[in-house]
DNA sequence: GTCTATAGGTGGATAGAC
DNA sequence: GTCTATCCACCTATAGAC
């Protein structure tokens, strides 16, 4: 772990400086630098500088992908596969915060045209347990019938995305320092777990209801 | 309109382009030659390319602002005001689809430092707004009084904002061709409004009930 | 106000030594 | 595998004519 090889060191330099300044305002030299390294080595390693964030991408679509999916495959009911779903959601973005930014990035960028195939494996994979765990939960009756499984699931996603996308601007808005700190991302965690809840809830089961009325 | 100024005709090109590929994958030629000006008249209007870029984005914050208050204003319950806050946002969207990816663009590439003024301003009048909105609703009982406010607001924009920037997601997982189509967007509007008055409504007031049972 | 021409700098990428 | 040196393209910004 230490001293990975260079070939990792320049991933994983990448994947900062990408994430932090964008494809176009990385320049080789800043990765090789940061890598410590000679920016001739990277194409050594890598065709060109396109082919490097490719890489980075495709290295971080299948952790989300791992990270995301256990919890909707438990056999648990739904409610609980959802909370599970956020908090892996958010559990993952907070070990690897370069990965939201990233995808966010890609999609802006280049209309996500270097991971297609990753998005349509997500698409096919996290969204749709999730999507399925919605339909789950009307067929049951525990989660009202006239929401759209898909609509409703973006809902989800959305929630914790753009609280860790919009940072500058959740910052602002919940008056926090410089740095927004871990138990508010926690919060918002739970937060966006009873929101999503009670948004999907029939009213008769009281998943949607937290236990304890927690307040700011 | 047809013949505008040059200088607004910089400020258009500018607009498009950098939302479509960012500040620095945007040169000043591409820039001029989609006005239809030559490259240096870039710098008789404008210091420099940074310049450039905050001006754009002075002319976007004060449209959204303007737009986004209006309904909040509005002295009617608070389920209708949520129901025309987020109507507000969308059409905002649709009609200068450039807004939400700039500002993204600007958290991601500089930590917003280039609009922090805009985004506080936004916070001290949409998004306080909106928060006042949602603790109306809780005192008046129409709203549980379990939810953050602040963090039930995040909630509500990032659904509307979410669905905006990740068209490239929301295209695979809706299974929508290349475009989604305006009637798509309009259909996740009500979808969110729902959605979010479901999730703060106490189940006492109907409000969060849309009335049919609209599906996919 | 708008253009031409160009200076000055930087970035991606390659050749080739070790 | 890793480095030095370098080429070429392109980009920002300026000088100055009209």
């Amino acid at each position: 772990m230490e001293d990975a090889s260079s070939k990792d060191q320049i991933l994983d330099a990448a994947q900062t400086l990408f994430a932090a300044q964008g494809f176009s305002a990385t320049t080789i030299k800043q990765i090789a630098q940061s890598a410590g390294v000679n920016g001739a080595l990277l194409y050594y390693y890598f065709a060109d500088k396109e082919r490097l964030y490719h890489a980075v991408l495709q290295r971080l679509a299948g952790r989300l992908i791992s990270r995301t999916m256990m919890p909707l495959q438990a056999d648990a009911a739904p409610p609980e596969r959802i909370r599970g779903f956020v908090k892996a959601q958010v559990e993952t973005f907070m070990a690897i915060p370069e990965l939201p930014r990233l995808f966010m990035r890609e999609m802006l960028d280049h209309d996500a045209a270097h991971a297609v195939e990753q998005i349509a494996h997500l698409a096919a994979t996290s969204f749709k347990g999730l999507c399925d765990t919605i339909t789950d939960g009307q067929n049951q009756g525990t989660f009202r019938s006239d929401l759209d499984p898909k609509f409703a699931a973006i809902s989800i996603v959305a929630q914790v995305v753009y609280f860790f996308l919009a940072r500058p601007a959740v910052r602002i808005l919940l008056n926090t320092g410089k740095d927004i700190p871990q138990e508010t991302a926690l919060q918002f965690a739970r937060h966006a777990s009873n929101f999503a809840l009670a948004a999907l809830s029939t009213g008769a089961s009281g998943s949607g209801k937290p236990p304890k009325g927690r307040k700011s």
